[in-house]
DNA sequence: ATGGCTGTCATGGACAGA
């Protein structure tokens, strides 16, 4: 089996205990983190290393910054997301491992966020969400097994929230960010969660502000997307909810894949 | 709550997050 994990981390070096604590407890084989909040120099490439990991950034100063941490040689790795050259935040970096009978490739992203709407920030996030459908479309013509994985700061259905009208006019949850989500599901790929359950008031973040998390007020904005092949592999999907109880907690949480696949 | 935390950069307080 090969466990595919995305983790928010909300900056590296603040959570660099913590992250360590959780990989040696139960560390899957590959690791997609985003808010880095690093450049490429500044990332603590050796305590991962030192427990197994092999480590590619795209990173960026003070905020955004994504990576994959693997403990398979990752091969071919590519920041950015295609489609715009003028685009410099860093929210995207792919890679593929080499899995018994073929690849596995793996994209780490971070979607906008997008508030407040009606701003450059909103049309901004649906702009890059109109890239990444493009890209994933187009990555469905190899019929490899791929996870998306990442912060895709959209709730896609009421239930994935404690109370939609508080959400009501944020960007996570508009029409249009909803919609675009649903164009990967339309396109063929498989929410790992959702295939594994139906349950209402399963949460990947919860706020640092107003007891969100002791009150349960949370949100699912952390999903792993499957492509067809990865899809018919699929074992199970989890949300590592008890690391947010631990000492200096992301706000987001791991959320785990599983998939019937072996190393090389 | 017109933002109640938290992290970054930088060393005070703006900016970003969701």
């Amino acid at each position: 089996m090969i466990r595919v994990a995305t983790w928010n981390i909300n900056g590296v070096k603040a959570r660099i205990d913590t992250a360590l604590e959780w990989l040696r407890q139960d560390g899957p084989e590959i690791v997609c983190l985003q808010e880095i909040k690093s450049v490429d120099e500044g990332f603590p490439r050796e305590p991962f290393e030192a427990i197994g990991y092999n480590v590619a950034t795209h990173g960026q100063k003070g905020f955004n910054g994504v990576a994959i941490l693997s403990k398979l040689p990752l091969e071919d790795v590519t920041p950015r997301l295609p489609g715009d050259d003028d685009d410099v935040q860093a929210r995207f970096i792919e890679g593929i491992v080499s899995v018994r009978g073929g690849i596995l490739r793996v994209v780490s992203l971070y979607l906008p966020n997008g508030n407040p709407i009606g701003t450059e920030k909103f049309s901004y996030k649906l702009a890059w969400m109109k890239r990444f459908n493009a890209h994933a479309a187009a990555r469905l013509a190899l019929e490899e097994p791929l996870v998306l994985a990442g912060d895709y700061n959209v709730i896609p259905e009421p239930w994935d929230c404690h109370d939609p009208k508080v959400w009501a006019g944020d960007a996570l949850f508009q029409p249009e960010s909803r919609a675009a989500f649903r164009e990967l599901a339309a396109l063929g790929y498989t929410d790992a969660l959702r295939a594994c359950t139906d349950a209402a008031g399963v949460y990947s973040f919860w706020d640092y502000q107003a007891g969100a998390w002791q009150k349960n007020h949370g949100i699912r904005i952390d999903h792993l997307m499957l492509s067809p092949q990865a899809a018919d592999r699929l074992t199970g999907c989890e949300v590592v909810k008890h690391v947010r109880a631990w000492e200096k907690p992301s706000d987001h949480v791991p959320v785990v894949v599983t998939l019937d696949l072996e190393a090389a």
